[in-house]
DNA sequence: CTAGGGTTAG
């Protein structure tokens, strides 16, 4: 190893800057400076800098070992000094491959895959000859650029060094060969020669499964000749992708060891697939088998609960974050008030985000979105202002939620005045998504004939979300024609979304045109469509219930049913009356009754009024929209029976109290 | 020579 002299100093150190070796640093051994580096400039930054200067005193710069090491240092993503990390390698002379990988490496960790690349070239310019560190990083990159070209070639590299039986190497390149959706080169390179081990296999089978081709996974899984706990938790994540979520069930309970990944990949399975109230239940199994959640899966298990409006769950998750001291950020935090807000806990909502320190954009934007649904648009505005003060710029997300509050208080020129905000002011394009909240807006507020001229300005081809935002309109103010010609577009847009059909034969039912009401049924018969089933859910000390149409599943459907028998009598007597337009069939009147009465939110309601105690409040949420019928029925039941009740519909909520709801009932 | 969290979740 050189001893410092001046023609060996990196090039942007003056000879004035080097003392004499008289210094005592002088005398640090190498040992001394790399344990300084491997321990406290980890951590401390300022650590970090003296180290480097220490090396450039005592010359231990030159040693490649010694300047690859703090290459590595100030690469550590967390101090956020990359840049200076590459400076450092450009002082460092004839690097060797020590310090060629590590930087490489550093490239990926920073987030530069394209860099590593091209300094990998750089390397092979330099004539310095790589080895089996230098490409699992190089296969990385490439997967992450999705750079073919480039991987095939670095993979030739790989041949030619004779590198291709590291088991490292390996992994790497099935990974990427198979994330270009090339499982054959894949399958190759773990059948080529030299060690697969379990973590090859396990690779392989996860891009099997990520090609989809189950297959294919299923037999390599099944011929293996070794698992660990990874091939199974590769196998059910991979077949919960695919959506095969009972084949994913079925392994899981095959497994006889499981860990947090095992029980993150299925909940979040059946959460991807829409699954939240089985989600929740595999998470109180998670809990019973005494496996500490961590907050990836608190975060996840509390969207499921906000799905469902299993309050009382999402709650022990909010008490389990604060006992067990986790640190509240901007992702939990917005995942609590995304919980409350569609909950119906608004207050709670406001707290959690009152209290949060580390808010995101997005975490306004659940609140606002919270109170949008709620319909209290004025808050929804005011917050909208103060983000602002806050000098926090909306996106587009940010006006989907304050117009919609618009839309949900029929706040028309408001609404407007936005929609010309985002442009002009924000510099936001709108798109489809904030036009079709407008559209609603106008709609709603029987501007039938303004909303139709906002779709023909807009810049873009009008979707079925916007459509279907007029046809909606005109069933509300019963415009048959309009409805009928934009219907007929829409079921040729989506002929397999069943709620376009439910809402043409709504606007014929209400005009009484039961031919046409018979033509929509055939249609959807001839084509195969099934009519999407209503379903209201209510959360009962912590066990969500679910309810059909006419449901007879629950074990206390006895008690239910003579409940809401009771219910009805007493209705009655308060000059209640079926809102049979409702109905959409042309059925003699009693029977239409009856069709009502089972309405799935009345049966949850009558379980709620059964299940708890008399003043609390009763919260029940619809797959959805509430019905007229439903909602005259549930406004007289909360004055009767004196209870609060929050019902969450597809798009919005409902607060009934003494009589009254809290949509003014404008939805 | 020194260095890899090489697979599976979010």
């Amino acid at each position: 190893m050189s001893t410092t002299t001046t023609t060996n100093l990196p090039h942007h150190l003056k000879p004035k800057d080097i003392s004499t070796e008289s210094t005592s640093a002088s005398k640090l051994s190498q040992k001394t400076i790399l344990n300084l580096l491997n321990t406290k400039c980890n951590t401390s930054l300022q650590c970090l800098k003296l180290a480097y200067c220490l090396t450039l005193r005592t010359g231990h710069f030159q040693d490649h070992y010694v300047a690859g090491t703090l290459v590595k240092c100030y690469a550590n993503p967390h101090f956020n000094n990359f840049g200076f990390a590459l400076k450092v390698f450009d002082y460092v002379l004839n690097p060797n491959v020590f310090v060629w990988n590590i930087v490489i490496r550093g490239c990926l960790e920073n987030n530069e895959p394209s860099k590593a690349i091209s300094l990998y070239h750089l390397m092979v310019a330099a004539n310095s000859r790589p080895n089996k560190f230098t490409y699992p990083p190089l296969f990385k990159a490439c997967t992450i650029t999705h750079a073919i070209e480039e991987g095939l070639q670095i993979h030739a590299h790989v041949v030619k060094h004779g590198l291709s039986r590291d088991g490292h190497i390996k992994s790497a390149g099935i990974q990427m060969y198979a994330s270009f959706g090339r499982v054959r080169e894949a399958r190759r390179m773990l059948d080529g020669e030299g060690d697969s081990d379990i973590i090859c296999w396990n690779t392989m089978v996860d891009g099997y499964l990520k090609c989809g081709d189950v297959e294919a996974a299923k037999e390599l899984f099944e011929c293996m000749p070794d698992k660990n706990i990874g091939s199974w938790n590769a196998m059910i994540s991979g077949f919960a992708k695919c959506g095969m979520i009972e084949e994913a069930r079925k392994l899981f309970n095959e497994m006889d060891k499981r860990d947090e990944i095992s029980w993150s990949a299925i909940i979040d399975g059946y959460i991807k697939g829409g699954y939240y109230k089985e989600a929740l239940e595999v998470f109180n199994e998670m809990q019973r088998e005494d496996i500490r959640p961590r907050k990836f899966i608190l975060s996840s298990v509390l969207a499921a609960c906000a799905n469902v409006g299993a309050l009382d769950q999402g709650r022990w998750i909010h008490t389990y974050v604060k006992r067990n001291s986790m640190r509240m950020d901007a992702v939990l935090g917005t995942a609590l008030v995304d919980l409350y807000a569609k909950c119906g806990r608004l207050d709670m909502a406001w707290e959690v985000f009152e209290k949060m320190i580390e808010k995101e954009v997005y975490t306004w934007n659940a609140m606002i979105g919270g109170l949008a649904m709620h319909g209290r648009a004025e808050d929804a505005i005011g917050l909208f202002s103060k983000m602002q003060r806050e000098k926090l710029k909306p996106n587009e997300i940010t006006f989907v939620g304050v117009l919609n509050a618009c839309a949900h208080s029929g706040m028309v020129d408001e609404g407007l005045a936005i929609l010309d905000s985002m442009k002009n002011v924000y510099g936001i394009e709108p798109e489809m998504e904030h036009y079709g909240c407008v559209v609603d807006l106008l709609g709603r507020a029987g501007l039938l004939k303004e909303a139709e001229e906002l779709i023909s300005s807009m810049p873009m081809e009008p979707n079925a979300a916007v459509l279907g935002a007029l046809m909606g309109a005109c069933r509300i103010h019963g415009h048959v024609e309009l409805g009928e010609r934009v219907g007929k577009v829409l079921l040729e847009l989506e002929p397999k979304n069943s709620g376009r059909y439910a809402l043409l034969s709504n606007i014929y039912a209400k005009a009484g045109r039961w031919d046409d009401v018979e033509k929509v049924r055939r249609l959807m018969k001839e084509r195969g469509i099934k009519t999407t089933a209503g379903s209201s859910m209510i959360d009962v000390g912590g066990i969500v219930h679910r309810f059909k149409m006419a449901d007879s599943s629950h074990p206390q459907k006895k008690e239910i049913y003579l409940m809401l028998d009771r219910i009805f009598e007493r209705l009655h007597m308060e000059g209640y009356s079926p809102k049979t337009s409702q109905v959409l069939f042309d059925i003699k009147e009693e029977e239409k009754e009856t069709t009502l009465r089972y309405h799935s939110e009345k049966l949850a309601i009558a379980f709620g009024l059964l299940s708890t105690e008399p003043g609390t409040a009763i919260r029940i949420v619809n797959n959805l929209r509430v019905c007229d019928d439903c909602h005259s029925a549930t406004k007289l039941i909360s004055e009767v029976y004196n209870r609060e009740i929050i019902v969450r519909d597809r798009v919005r909520y409902h607060h009934f109290k003494n009589g009254k709801c809290s949509c003014k009932d404008y939805w």
